[in-house]
DNA sequence: CTTTGTTGTTTGTTATAACAAGCATGATAT
DNA sequence: ATATCATGCTTGTTATAACAAACAACAAAG
């Protein structure tokens, strides 16, 4: 051990830079930063980065084979345009995956994954009340996938994640009005309740009416041409 | 359009060459053809094809995001050693999703998805008593994938033939051995029927048993340390 | 005015070389 | 004999340049 304070030190990033390009990508998408439909070009986004094309070159076609960006004609990357029908789909699979992620995380229901879940709860009502959307969103974010961790299968978890991608682009400027217009029917508690108890079959069902409940919102966004937009009244 | 007739021409495969080299990769894979937890390495595999090391770069990249091949130390690309708990988990997602895509192909039965069921399940039954397992494997993983596609959901889809993808560098050489083993207790012919009578709950717990009956077989296959190994009186 | 052909630009694809991290081999010192 | 370090090889990563296909703009012919 060397004799100076690790801490002196920041850790260096040494993971190969078209995974870093790949990640800040994910989380552009995952914040609305790109317009559905927009297509990526490689010399553009290496420039944005400031590295040659090779490392953006294996980020799109990592997430591209994710599901997460879809190859347009000459193979283009384009940031995906989720219509209604791409949406009625996603919510079908969800509801299968994440509600039986979230019966196995009741039979194995622990007092760690309990407490977490109602620390977070408690921080979103807070969050919520001080109209911290965005901070929102993210812990809620992290309430749903503490719930699946809890499941302890991580395949599943993979493949919710992948899910949660899929509709990234959209959910990051739709989201916020749904918050808002939450009256009471907040089915998080009931999920938490149903863990606590073992209850499979109501976790289940919760995270079940959760789901549909938010893509029959999404549905409610969409234009004649059946495509998700932005409402007018948001800025920026 | 020109004088000369088009059939004078063969089309020409103008797909990217790391396309190709994927699907050979792909292919290889679910035949068998590579050993569980060995590495590919770019190189080798660029002599193989005879291209450079970019088009497999792009290829292994590709499959690596899909979770076909794994990322393994130094971000070599090693082929899965799928061990008795991956298979447990892969069994898990597969029972719901094609369940669920068994029930909403039999909402959605028509004529023309049956009779080709019926067909493939009648030349399954012929190569069976033929013993020509190879090509009796191909014609069951259509006749699967039939049914999956007459959910007409093809998120679904893709996510089931991802799944399938994964189990595929066991499959192809301890299936054979689970062919001959069967007796009578064939549910492809109950899935026909279910769907065929737009019986969606008995089409899904018809494909639920049978994806469970096959995976304790294979759980069966596996050595002390949980990994499938191919039976020994196997030859090649 | 419409259609066809040309040209130039944009953009994904591929090969190649230089690079760096890891790993094995073997020599050397204690 | 064991531990340690140097060396060379293997292998994924990155930059760069040449390439080819698609698209747009524009000119010329009907």
């Amino acid at each position: 051990m060397a004799a100076v304070s690790a801490k002196a030190f920041k850790k260096i990033d040494s993971a190969p830079l078209w995974d870093r390009v790949r990640s800040q990508i994910k989380h552009a998408l995952l914040a609305g930063r790109f317009e559905p439909g927009e297509t990526l070009t490689l010399r553009s986004l290496a420039e944005m980065f400031g590295t040659s094309v090779t490392p953006v070159r294996d980020a799109v076609n990592h997430l591209v084979a994710q599901g997460v960006l879809e190859a347009g004609p000459r193979n283009a990357a384009v940031v995906p345009d989720v219509a209604t029908g791409t949406l009625r789909e996603i919510m079908c699979v969800r509801t299968e995956l994440e509600g039986r992620a979230a019966r196995e995380a009741a039979y194995r229901s622990n007092l760690e994954t309990v407490s977490s879940l109602r620390l977070q709860l408690e921080t979103m009502r807070d969050l919520i009340h001080k109209r911290r959307l965005d901070s929102y969103l993210d812990v809620h974010r992290n309430f749903h996938f503490t719930v699946y961790s809890g499941a302890e299968i991580p395949l599943l978890y993979e493949m919710i994640e992948n899910l949660w991608l899929r509709t990234g682009p959209i959910l990051a400027y739709v989201i916020p009005d749904y918050v808002i217009s939450l009256k009471g029917t907040d089915h998080h508690e009931k999920i938490v309740a149903a863990i606590e108890a073992g209850d499979g079959t109501t976790a289940e069902a919760e995270v079940v009416a959760d789901i549909e409940e938010a893509t029959n919102y999404l549905l409610t966004c969409s234009d004649d041409l059946g495509r998700i937009r932005r409402p007018l009244k948001t800025p920026l």
